[in-house]
DNA sequence: CTCGGGATTGAG
DNA sequence: TCAATCCCGAGC
């Protein structure tokens, strides 16, 4: 499984290497797993579009935290949003995984808020070291098929920031979030 | 303490 | 287009 060195690493690079990819949260003994197929960095100090932006507080601490760590919080009240902290510790750097394609008896989901669900991920995941079981990411079982970038979803807020093109996907997935070529 | 918004989703 | 639903950050 991919370890901290994997994630003590650029961020986009990351982002991108993690793209075909397998996360796994085994429950009860069984595995649900999905293939990475849309990925987001959110890296540093400055980055408008990241919780980091103005500061330290309680809940983004995470993403200041060591590599290799889970950064999960709540939005909108409903749904959970996972992210792999990435980069050395007192640098806010993490990957939100937006997409995955369900693999064996997974539910179907796309969407970060989806999967999260699907997987059985919430607020007791934060901080978890999803270097080993029972959160963790597989490497590539096949080589990937092909990667492509796009600007960041639900970030318009952020000025310039949010148009950088920091999103990850796979553009052969049926899975994605949002289609590639739509940017709002 | 109150208050308002959000890295979303699904319904209409 | 809009509401669900609640943690959290800002401000008093």
């Amino acid at each position: 499984m991919l370890d901290r060195d994997f994630f003590d690493r650029p961020t986009l690079t990351v982002a991108r290497d993690l793209i075909g990819c397998l996360l796994v949260h085994e429950v009860r003994g069984r595995a649900r797993t999905g293939m990475i197929v849309e990925t987001e960095a959110y890296d540093g100090f400055r980055d408008a579009a990241s919780h980091a932006a103005r500061g330290r507080t309680r809940r983004n601490a995470p993403m200041y935290g060591p590599p290799g760590r889970a950064y999960v919080y709540l939005i909108y009240g409903i749904y959970h949003c996972l992210n792999l902290v990435t980069r050395e510790e007192g640098y806010p750097a993490a990957v939100l995984i937006r997409a995955v394609e369900p693999l064996g008896s997974l539910d179907p989901c796309s969407g970060p808020g989806r999967l999260t669900r699907a997987l059985g991920i919430d607020l007791r995941h934060n901080e978890l070291d999803v270097t080993r079981p029972p959160l963790y990411v597989l490497p590539r079982q096949q080589p990937v098929r092909r990667v492509i970038r796009t600007p960041r979803i639900g970030v318009d807020y952020a000025g310039e920031w949010a148009r950088k093109r920091w999103r990850f996907v796979d553009p052969a997935s049926a899975g994605l979030s949002v289609r590639p070529g739509r940017s709002r």
